[in-house]
RNA sequence: GCCGAUUUAGCUUAGCUGGUGGAGCGUGGGACUGUUAAUCCCAAGGUCGAGGGUUCGAACCCCUCAAUCGGCGCCA
């Protein structure tokens, strides 16, 4: 059972004139007692197909009327282009197969009255019924455009001669503070009966050891953190696309930066500007997006501009989701803040040498209030600087150790970033939630299913 | 960690001052040969989130718990 024909292609043209075999889902069926409209959907579109009492028999037309939303069929007949089906063709059935029946008992829950509630959005229900909320036609587009996402990254890096590279999702230390990992029992030892390891925060630290080897290396992994945020813009599991370059300036970092991003709403645009206006997306706003340079302001002049607008922030302070915010609502396009304050930021952003206050870093800001996408910086890659910085915040060297070693032999100065490929998507399809952009969310309360 | 809210049929909901819980969709049955969320008629479907309390009487008032949702902080 091979499917070669897609109705995608069939409501092109392709098959105008032509008996052909569809194999989908019945979206919908209405009709009298002799003549029926399946509406027939698979992963590439919809269409109607007409199914006459007096064409395919008597048996077969009570099957059809028994083929509740959802049921599999396969279904033979002429195409013909007509205006009165949905998109312009229609199929008129020589026969009909079911091949997975639904029970009447329990029909498809997702019902008209459930999806009009949840507005283009999510309810309690649609995500305790994820795994058939699915295949409804908004998440069949999510899911398109966030493969095309990914994609894009993928393009982007290896098009530059990135070598793709893997750390472990099991670690034994943090990258930033301690209290934000998920712990997991691994096997005991004598020494270590309740022995524990962490679901890996990111895969920058691993990255940094091969940075040597690599020079230039990509990852798109899922990072874990154990927050127990509440917001539109956090899951406790994302999947996180990070870099590191040898060599590389902050300046230079914020390129790549930039430039992902852009490929990834230029490759939207090109490939799923039907999807992305089937959920109502503005497709200018995705251009600017794609052809416009990302500007990029340190952060004394966001403060300076808060300060300006009455905004009660101090210089120092890391800028939160609240002043993002306000500082974001007049941006067409994304921007760069860059050179925190060193008090604002860990250990491992390496101190701007010309003013030590600062670090080289930067957090690159989506518009529209979807927040920071990106935050990456230098590297900071001298052991004897390394080892002042963890003192000066305290943090115990012991788990870190193999990090210092990757200083110890010819450190050069290098850098990278993390993006948060599922606050892109979110952003870029405009989201209410970033659950609307993955399959199975998972946040500081749901797990299932 | 903090603040706020919600929970009534498979789904979406109405339910006044405490006095025998209504509807739409879906499902089942019936009518209908071109429908567009088809339409029309009929039927089944409820421990009102769980437990306790007040009361002659609780979906409604009080207490505890649970699940979920929204927001803050933190971050991608």
């Amino acid at each position: 059972m091979v499917k070669t024909i897609f109705i995608g292609d069939v409501q092109a043209g392709k098959y105008d004139g032509q008996e052909v075999e569809l194999m989908g889902w019945v979206k919908r069926s209405r009709g009298s007692n002799k003549i029926r409209f399946v509406v027939l959907r698979d992963s590439t579109g919809v269409i109607q197909c007409v199914v006459k009492k007096d064409a395919i028999g008597e048996e077969s037309f009570e099957q059809v009327k028994g083929a509740l939303i959802e049921s599999s069929i396969k279904i033979t007949g002429m195409i013909n282009a007509d205006e009165r089906a949905d998109g312009g063709h229609e199929m008129v059935a020589s026969s009909i197969v079911i091949v997975g029946s639904v029970n009447p008992e329990h029909p498809f829950p997702i019902t008209e009255s459930a999806m009009k509630a949840a507005d283009g959005g999510e309810t309690e229900f649609l995500l305790d019924n994820r795994h058939l909320y699915l295949r409804t036609s908004r998440m069949t587009s999510m899911l398109q455009m966030r493969s095309t996402v990914f994609g894009a990254i993928h393009n982007y890096f290896r098009d530059l001669d990135f070598t793709e590279y893997q750390a472990p999702n099991f670690v034994a230390g943090a990258v930033e503070g301690g209290s934000t990992l998920f712990e997991v029992p691994y096997f005991p030892t004598e020494k270590n009966p309740e022995r524990k390891v962490y679901l890996t925060q990111s895969w920058q630290l691993y990255a940094e050891a091969a940075m040597p080897a690599l020079e230039r290396l990509y990852t798109i992994a899922p990072s874990f953190r154990a927050e127990k945020s509440r917001t539109r813009r956090h899951l406790t599991e994302f999947w996180h696309a990070e870099m590191e370059v040898a060599w590389a300036t902050n300046d230079e970092i914020m390129s790549h930066g930039e430039g992902v991003v852009r490929k990834i709403a230029s490759d939207l645009l090109e490939n799923r500007s039907t999807e992305l206006e089937s959920i109502g997306r503005d497709l200018e706003l995705i251009a600017r997006y794609a052809d416009s340079p990302y500007p990029r302001m340190r952060y004394d002049e966001a403060v300076e501009t808060l300060q300006g607008m009455g905004v009660d922030v101090e210089w120092g302070q890391d800028l939160d989701y609240s002043k993002e915010k306000v500082l974001t609502q007049d941006f067409d396009v994304p921007h760069f803040l860059t050179h925190y304050p060193k008090i604002a930021k860990p250990f491992y952003h390496r101190v701007d040498p010309d003013e030590e206050k600062y670090v080289l870093c930067h957090d690159l800001l989506a518009p529209e209030g979807y927040g920071e996408i990106i935050g990456g910086g230098e590297r900071t890659w001298s052991e004897a600087e390394l080892l002042a910085r963890l003192d000066e915040e305290g943090t115990d060297k012991a788990a870190y150790q193999f990090y210092i070693d990757t200083r110890s032999y010819g450190g050069v100065p290098h850098g990278g970033f993390g993006l948060g490929v599922d606050r892109v998507c979110s952003w870029l399809t405009g989201a209410d939630h970033i659950r609307e952009v993955i399959p199975f969310p998972r946040d500081s309360r749901r797990v299932s299913p």
